[in-house]
DNA sequence: GTCTATACACCGATAGAC
DNA sequence: GTCTATCGGTGTATAGAC
């Protein structure tokens, strides 16, 4: 999975992918038939999974709201190293590749969104309104690791990451 | 330019390149000696280029502070089709390319920043705030770009660039 | 299940004719 | 300045031994 995070998908040949596991090319096509399309398909499967037990689970638990998407906040940090990590769903987007994982890559954000939208509604926001914030989160937090790697600059990836709570919670109008 | 910008660097085969330009694989070298590195260089200035002359000109003109961010975001809707194409300094940070194009990634994101904070700060915002400001723009309007394309749905580019202005200049705390 | 060996296409890049 | 032809290297993928 990291050679699809930090290369790409076209930057993530079989060579970095039989380094990164250890198998021989050949080894590979035994696990994944249908070749490097199916490898990355089975990666946004794995993430999709990781996305739902990990950093989505607190979002379940019970208790205060803001605690709940607080501790969302943390994993989410963890999970992207600070905002020095990209990630595989936006870099999934790019290019002639939108066409071919475009339903796993939408799923994925649906996934979110839902999650963090549904925590809203708990708290006694509107349903649309709830999920206008989510997609607001989500908005902030990948341009967040696109500014935050882009300049070199941790800080905008560490305010949006600690403005999430505000982002999705506040009362007034937005 | 709409090679790299639809393929990402890896993407953009000189084949590609080729038949965009119209030019012979052999002919581009002759433009470019350094080769498919150079040409992806001359892109980023050219990109660099338009930024100054075209998209951030309405922010140095006179006139309403709002107004001229209006118009900043009507430039910048029209340029990325509504959402639709993606960013080539977003495609650029990621990956191995992070190593080789980063001071000039870098250097095009100061310059959008800089741009934007210098407005807000006409309007009376002090410097810092304004500069959180810009960054704030810029990760709503990468984000935005990352979540329409990922969701397929162009109401979260929409919303986020018509958003831009209060963005910038609400005077209330952020 | 993993390996070595290999097939074939395409990659970026160069030489040299015109 | 643009082309055709070609280089060495690497890409994805397959065959077959073990």
């Amino acid at each position: 999975m990291g050679a699809f995070r930090q290369y790409g998908y076209e930057g993530a040949t079989l060579s970095r992918l039989s380094a990164a596991t250890g198998l021989e090319r050949a080894s590979l096509y035994h696990h994944f038939p249908n070749g490097k399309e199916q490898m990355a398909r089975v990666v946004l499967e794995f993430v999709k999974l990781g996305l739902k037990q990990s950093i989505l689970a607190p979002l379940e638990s019970s208790g205060d709201a803001e605690q709940r998407i607080r501790s969302m906040s943390m994993l989410v940090s963890d999970f992207y190293c600070g905002g020095q990590q990209g990630c595989l769903l936006a870099m999934f987007t790019s290019g002639a590749l939108g066409d071919i994982f475009q339903s796993q890559i939408k799923d994925l954000f649906t996934i979110w969104i839902d999650a963090l939208a549904a925590v809203a509604v708990e708290t006694g926001l509107p349903a649309e309104l709830s999920r206008r914030r989510a997609e607001d989160a989500l908005i902030q937090i990948q341009g967040a690791l696109v500014l935050t790697r882009g300049t070199q600059d941790q800080m905008p990836f560490k305010r949006v990451i600690s403005r999430l709570p505000q982002i999705m919670l506040e009362q007034q109008a937005a």
